[in-house]
DNA sequence: ACTTAAATTCAACACATGACGAATTATGCC
DNA sequence: GGCATAATTCGTCATGTGTTGAATTTAAGT
């Protein structure tokens, strides 16, 4: 009855497959990791046969690069984030990493990009080249700063994504931006403010 | 001929093989996460069997509980660090951050606490359980600090440990102790200076 | 209208894994 | 010496996985 026996071919109409199986995989790589994430899991989450992940995508492994495509633009956030009075540098910081963390389209994707960092060679690359390139050299010759101090900075933050999206500790889980603002842009701003 | 030809059986003398598995799970769970340490490399790190590590441990999951459970008594850390005057509470706190994780027995461990925190519930609940019982509540009270204020400083401590053994992200991963001192100090007794 | 290409499913392979029962050898106790 | 018990290995089962090839249906191009 309610089962529409789907039989193999061409669907008619446009077809969002492609989509519906990244933003799957988006979903499953941030909630269980790299290897538990099963191709068939998320195809069944996406409603589609597990052939055609790959026949879209490929290896497993390829799936996972382009679902963890870097979500936003590191160069333009750098900006936002550096444009402005060097002494409330922390604070826009912690505003712009909370406001990206925040965006439910985005977080599956970072805690997707955190959980593999420490789970495949591919993720831990995945997160060292952004925090190498895309930090350390950039905002280290825009501010002028030691690579060291920055490294405290990205940890901070690193730190505050797990305790507060992936592990997800109280009070830290359920804190507001303000009360994070008052907590973290101190500390950021005494890392950065030169 | 040089295969001795294993045959089963008891073998004469003691026996470590035990140790053996527990330090075997230690060093695989902590370099490739609780997935894809599979029994078998595991037993054959430890050389033995596969089965001997059924035989002792009974489930993997009970393996990985026997293998992570903490390494160190965290009342008395914690009494180490609280001891001592309040102004130099983020100085002690560092050091003795570094000291334990930089024990080479130790630190296979706390990798694959942390790595398995990312990627097993269970893993997450025993870091979760961790900062906690051990840290929130007991040194909440020690020091008659806000909660939020504890897990900010969890947070950074987490992200270096991220930063430095699971990464491994220059400059961080090489600093030596005086300059991590120097840098984390200030931000962990602001933090906790009350 | 005809043909090529794309989307979609089914069925299956080869492999690794966790788990378990059975068999074998040593130790320790009486 | 005899007997329970512990340590150790082998063989095997059921399951889940990534991957692939073939078959089927629709869309697009001419």
């Amino acid at each position: 009855m309610t089962a529409p026996t789907r039989r193999p071919g061409r669907r008619p109409g446009r077809s969002s497959s492609r989509d519906d199986i990244l933003a799957a995989a988006r979903v499953l790589f941030g909630e269980r990791g790299y290897d538990k994430a099963s191709i068939r899991a998320i195809a069944r989450e996406a409603g589609v046969d597990p052939a055609l992940v790959h026949h879209f995508f490929g290896a497993k492994e390829d799936l996972f690069a382009a679902a963890m495509e870097f979500p936003v633009d590191p160069a333009m956030v750098l900006g936002q984030v550096v444009d402005g009075p060097r002494d409330e540098l922390g604070e826009r910081l912690t505003r712009t990493f909370l406001r990206i963390w925040e965006d439910p389209r985005l977080r599956p994707q970072f805690v997707g990009i955190i959980r593999s960092a420490t789970t495949t060679e591919q993720g831990a690359e995945l997160l060292r080249e952004f925090i190498s390139t895309a930090l350390l050299a950039r905002a280290g010759d825009a501010l002028g700063l030691p690579r060291l101090n920055i490294t405290a900075a990205a940890a901070q933050m690193v730190g505050v994504a797990m305790l507060r999206y992936v592990l997800e500790i109280e009070p830290m889980a359920s804190a507001t931006e303000e009360e994070l603002v008052a907590l973290l842009a101190p500390t950021l701003q005494c890392y950065l403010g030169g």
